[in-house]
DNA sequence: AGCCAAAATGACAACGCTGTCATTTATTAT
DNA sequence: ATAATAAATGACAGCGTTGTCATTTTGGCT
């Protein structure tokens, strides 16, 4: 069977907390020594138990990613950009898709963390934004690092990830503003969604900026969804005073927006300039490209996971943990959906 | 801190070992106990420590799912179903994004496995395809279970899940032929993948039969990709003898295809008809929607996942186990790419 | 009631590692 | 050279389970 570090300790002639000391860069082990175990190791291929490990020092260095998203390229890059960080730790990561309309939904968590003794949790939107989720984390003492939209309240000492959903929504604005339009829609996503409020916050302070006055027959409630889009594109253009141009809460709705448009044979962006939100691939795909703005998710991911990695050790170490809030501003990106191209 | 076995013992009034019966479902437990024990692990909020179960039976419960494949919805997919298997057995699931063309890569897997001590691994294509990889898993005696095109090979006990690409390529093939046309050219997607070969043979098959000859210059090579999709519309748009339609390996290079065919002021379907293949969610949003092969990827993914657990249910018992391969033939589904609306 | 097999339960040693603390060895200061 | 100190190493007891095997209890027969 596999080696273990009992073999490993035999082989290299050393006790095996010797070889626990190497296999744990504890740094107190002669350079002689050190290279007898890499070598044994090495040469029985060994590879530390983890079962063992963690029972041994209780704590299991596995990771949680909750997720209740439909927009499968933001899951891969928040967990690509997760995983990159795990590793680099030597955390592992657990997957966990779930229904946040669930009334259960707290419960599921508490209980998972449990079941599978986690060492913590990555809370992606709207989870993160979920006062009776959080609440009752905080009340089983589950470590958790949030990824939300806006400011982040003060009642927390768990690290979390700001994203200004509101600046990038007010340059998006202020882009098909400065293009020249008065009448400009804003179709939101779920409500449930921080994003879709800081997103229509910052479209209205555009608007109020630039001296337009907000009009509300204007904002659509919708979903971050495909359809939402196809919908709101009839709604918008059966407008008695058809605006100009629209701003999607996130690129599937634009695409669908577009889509519609499409059917409807109106030209994009002659007779109406599209924007969307996000940057996801699709938005390069479409016909005409998409305006939008760029979330560096995976960065955003990297940064909630060594924020939680670095909380978990300062926890454990019980040392003072600096609580720092990083904060990530998704970048304009202009394509041919607002601007005709030359 | 937490309840252990030990606590639920006590005040169960039972030994370690009867508690441990009544959590591992034995059977072997008076009622009137068993319903002791299960109070007593209800009051406690009791729940097994993983790291221990995982060490004393020497067998963690963990799959692990490793990829190599840009397509962000098939992986979600994959996952999804993956994950929904795992959760109703008990398993849990380690996720290894990787790329198939490091030269690293076999041993990369193999000390993944060992290293996160694996329980079985689920490939799917590339991996799943190349006879490195699977050599170098099968010399370290690990279990898997592959997704792959085509037929299986004989040479493997292990477990896999075949996907009918040849019949599904050939019945969109057919689709395109029976809608009056004659000179269809195909887009590959990257050879590496065994289902571009698969689909160009369903492909040709179609064309045989239906007497059309074989234009190898209405093959194009390319990868699975929006971009390849937009290169090829060039291509078979400055064709001396263009093309009436054509079927791309997937949605996305169709889409690429549809947006280069736009560019160029092409109407599809009316001058080109456009076949894709997955039936992705965008294949839904393009303009016109793509008619496409519906791949049930998540059935496929549970399919696997719970052949992989059978497989090591009966390797763990020494029981003999069957070694079916299921296989699944995706579906066609016509829109408006290939068909005018009324 | 008395016997026996079957069912239910328990005692205890693993499992492979880490933490604690004791012991040995090397280094420095005198 | 010698004591004092620091660095390196080791012995051993857990960690919370499961597996093995021994022991007790139960129920069905006569």
């Amino acid at each position: 069977m596999a080696a273990t570090i009992k073999s490993v300790a035999e082989l290299a002639g050393v006790s095996i907390k010797t070889v626990s000391r190497v296999i744990n860069k504890e740094g107190t082990v002669k350079p002689d020594t050190l290279k007898r175990v890499e070598d044994a190791i090495a040469s029985l291929r060994y590879t530390p138990n983890k079962a063992a490990r963690d029972l041994a020092s209780k704590a299991a260095s596995v990771l949680g990613y909750v997720y209740d998203n439909p927009n499968a390229y933001y899951i891969i890059d928040m967990q690509n950009g997760i995983l990159d960080v795990c590793k680099k730790n030597n955390y592992e990561l657990l997957i966990h898709p779930c229904d946040a309309s669930s009334t259960h939904i707290s419960q599921e968590l508490v209980e998972m963390v449990n079941a599978a003794q986690l060492a913590g949790l990555v809370l992606s939107p709207p989870l993160s934004e979920m006062p009776n989720v959080l609440s009752l984390l905080d009340e089983n003492n589950v470590s958790y690092v949030r990824i939300l939209s806006g400011e982040r309240e003060q009642d927390t000492s768990l690290p979390c990830v700001l994203v200004n959903d509101f600046k990038a929504a007010f340059d998006i604005t202020n882009h098909l503003i400065e293009k020249g339009h008065q009448r400009i829609a804003f179709i939101a996503g779920d409500e449930i969604h921080k994003s879709t409020i800081e997103r229509l916050n910052g479209y209205k302070a555009a608007l109020t900026k630039a001296n337009i006055p907000i009009e509300e027959s204007l904002i659509i409630q919708g979903s971050y969804s495909f359809e939402t889009g196809v919908k709101s594109s009839e709604t918008i253009l059966s407008m008695p005073v058809r605006p100009t141009a629209v701003f999607a809460c996130n690129d599937e709705i634009a695409a669908g927006t577009l889509f519609g448009a499409r059917m409807n044979g109106i030209d994009v962006p002659s007779n109406l300039a599209i924007a969307g939100f996000e940057n996801s691939p699709f938005s390069r795909q479409t016909f005409p490209p998409l305006t939008t703005a760029s979330q560096p998710t995976d960065q955003i991911a990297q940064c909630a996971t060594s924020s939680l990695i670095h909380f978990l050790k300062a926890k454990k170490n019980k040392t003072p943990h600096e609580n720092l809030a990083h904060t990530f501003t998704p970048e304009l990106v202009v394509r041919e959906s607002t601007e005709i191209s030359k």
